[in-house]
DNA sequence: GCGTATAGTCAGGAGTCCTAACGAAGCGGG
DNA sequence: CCCGCTTCGTTAGGACTCCTGACTATACGC
């Protein structure tokens, strides 16, 4: 049998499930008349679109794609009438995307997550739940820091985020900007109310949040 | 703060490394003349095929695209001299698959896993690195039964698997093909030695490998 | 043999994704 | 104020992806 390290076994493993999100994405998206980056564009801006529309290049950021591409599909999108282009105020150059009641209201339908993954992943016990949580977390921010990722949302990352600060161990955590304790499984990716923390504050946080979360 | 699922949580990071996996593929195929759809082919015939060669249609569900685009990706390498296209002996609808010596040069140098990835995965610690392997399986197994994956070549869905034979904690599992000792980390996503198991004995060794490794 | 199922191909079309070249707006210094 | 540099985005061109639907050819069952 030949040696595979650990980390190249899970690599594999990511990939295959890549390749399962990726068609899946295709067989939800298809119906709808989207390509699946279209779907994750509307995605997005749905998502985290009210307050601070998305610019072009945040979004094929967000995406790991081109501007070039990006701009594509944009277009694609604005020809089926789901988004619309704007010029920012505050940037001639600049080009602000927001949403038609018509591309929210599909963005709505086809936000839901691939059920076959959900459900696999709901055989998961709860604790298996948590640790694939926090390894995913633990990845991503080291993506993030290596520059593979633009931005990540994370709690762990944010400058409302204060770890371990109760006794409760179903809710130790808090968040300043609702004011209100949580738990590790209510931790999230991707959270629209983030805001970013300076790279010292965030290496503080993440290491009191490991070293008590051990 | 809305509330989401644990498991909502962790295919929103799922998705995300799949992005990262997919702009990496790009980056690596890109400079070798490929597309990821044929460094994927490529890879997929290097890693099992000396032995017995690919059909296309099984290329096609492995990759979890139609047969159609599979033939287009296939002759974009053929095109390009890396992979030879032969009628089997045994069923004269059916296509070979064999690389070239260039194509299995090209594959060798293609192989290697994103670095980036593989470096923060690193950063896990090796319980946390086991763990996430251990719900990577679990998922994968579930999305096989479901249909969502035409073959997991696991090693605990594998005929020659014996989960938790020995004492040694570090060797517990034995494999019957190579008739030696392993451990945890040893466990196999995609193994090019796996042999099916029939369904109720596959569920009676997968019983056996959760109930002593919880 | 004859029909049905299966393996793969071809044609057509929208879309992805890249690079490269470009226009247009912001930003800074002289 | 205006010249150059940078940044945001678009266009153009090309290879490829990915689908559906229609097709050919072989295999298999009765």
């Amino acid at each position: 049998m030949a040696e595979l390290s650990a980390s190249q076994q899970v690599v594999a493993g990511l990939a295959r499930i890549g390749a399962v999100l990726k068609s899946q994405a295709w067989q939800r998206a298809w119906p709808a008349g989207l390509t699946p980056t279209q779907a994750q564009m509307l995605a997005l801006l749905h998502a985290h679109g009210a307050g601070r529309p998305w610019r072009l290049g945040a979004l094929a950021a967000e995406l790991a794609i081109t501007p070039a591409t990006a701009s594509d599909a944009v277009d694609a999108l604005v020809r089926k009438g789901l988004v619309r282009k704007r010029r920012a105020r505050d940037d001639g150059r600049a080009v602000e995307l927001t949403l038609t009641p018509e591309g929210a209201q599909l963005a709505a339908a086809t936000a839901a997550w691939p059920d076959a993954l959900l459900r696999a992943l709901d055989t998961l016990t709860p604790a298996e739940q948590a640790a694939l949580l926090r390894a995913l977390m633990t990845v991503i921010r080291a993506l993030q820091r290596s520059g593979q990722i633009p931005v990540a949302r994370l709690c762990v990352a944010c400058r409302y985020f204060r770890p371990h600060v109760y006794a409760d161990p179903e809710r130790p955590h808090h968040c300043a900007f609702v004011d209100a304790p949580f738990g590790d499984r209510q931790l999230r990716l991707d959270c629209p109310d983030f805001a970013a923390n300076d790279a010292d504050a965030a290496e503080a946080v993440w290491q009191r949040f490991v070293a008590a979360s051990g």
